[in-house]
DNA sequence: ATGGTAGCGGTGCTA
């Protein structure tokens, strides 16, 4: 089982660029984040004749998350628990039905830029409802996928400039401290447990030739329970996608699975 | 230190 997370940057201005993509790579499941659209504004016909079931979580304008996946779904489950009043459309969840049952969540961690001030406070609280949920859905002991855009810059080999990044909300020692407090809870980042090569990027900003420079930061994971982890056989970024045509300023980064 | 780009939606906000 294949399972890509990709934050598109606006479906409208993805569909080309999205479309290719899938072609190419084929995942079985594709965890989309910054959708940009209202759910009834989604293309939904357009992949459900590539193959798809689609399932989205959109708003007007912002974020909005959404599941692509070849295999039957079951028990979609949308928005992150633990605060009936955040509106925000960050997180979807579903059980993928492949040769075996994997839970899957496709998540769009609130940046937290300007930090300190009220969004940071948002960032680091919404970091502990999900370190809550996941903890819940550990107590069941299935295989579990937590990705999307975290961002989160793990550690300093995960920017190509860290020292650009000291005082921004994704690389600050309580956001990362927070990522290290979900990864205890007993997750596997999947890329780093498969992948010890320098300079591997999954975001490049569209501003100042950060893609032409290879200035670019690992801000998109895949956290894997247990279950998954001892399930789990690649995992790879598809740097290529950021040098095609209108690109979203992050890549798609893909597990696969013995499942 | 500053300002740089992209997307949505039709202005300023978000990143």
């Amino acid at each position: 089982m294949k399972i890509a997370t990709y934050n598109i940057n606006g479906i409208k201005a993805r569909l080309e660029a999205l479309t290719d993509w899938l072609t190419m790579a084929a995942p079985d499941v594709a965890c989309l984040q910054e959708i940009k659209s209202l759910d009834e504004n989604f293309p939904r016909a357009h992949f459900e004749a590539m193959g798809y079931r689609v399932e989205t979580h959109g708003q007007k304008g912002f974020n909005g998350v959404a599941i692509l996946s070849k295999l039957p779904l079951e028990d979609v489950q949308r928005g992150l628990p633990g605060d009936p009043e955040d509106l925000q459309a960050r997180w979807i969840e579903a059980t993928v039905v492949g040769a075996k049952k994997v839970r899957v969540a496709g998540l769009y961690l609130p940046n937290g830029n300007p930090a300190p001030g009220p969004k940071y406070d948002y960032k680091l609280a919404w970091m502990g409802r999900m370190r809550a949920h996941v903890a819940q859905l550990l107590t069941q002991e299935i295989p579990l996928v937590f990705c999307g855009d975290y961002n989160v810059i793990p550690q300093p080999q995960d920017a190509a400039k860290p020292e650009a990044w000291t005082t921004d909300a994704l690389f600050l020692p309580q956001t990362r401290a927070a990522f290290r407090r979900l990864n205890t809870l007993g997750l596997t980042e999947a890329f780093r447990a498969r992948n010890q090569k320098p300079d591997q990027y999954s975001f490049w900003d569209f501003q100042a030739d950060a893609w032409e420079r290879n200035n670019g930061i690992r801000i998109d994971h895949h956290l894997l329970s247990p279950q998954a982890a001892d399930l789990l056989l690649d995992c790879q970024i598809d740097k290529q996608v950021r040098g095609g045509e209108r690109p979203s300023d992050h890549v798609p980064v893909w597990i696969t699975l013995d499942a």
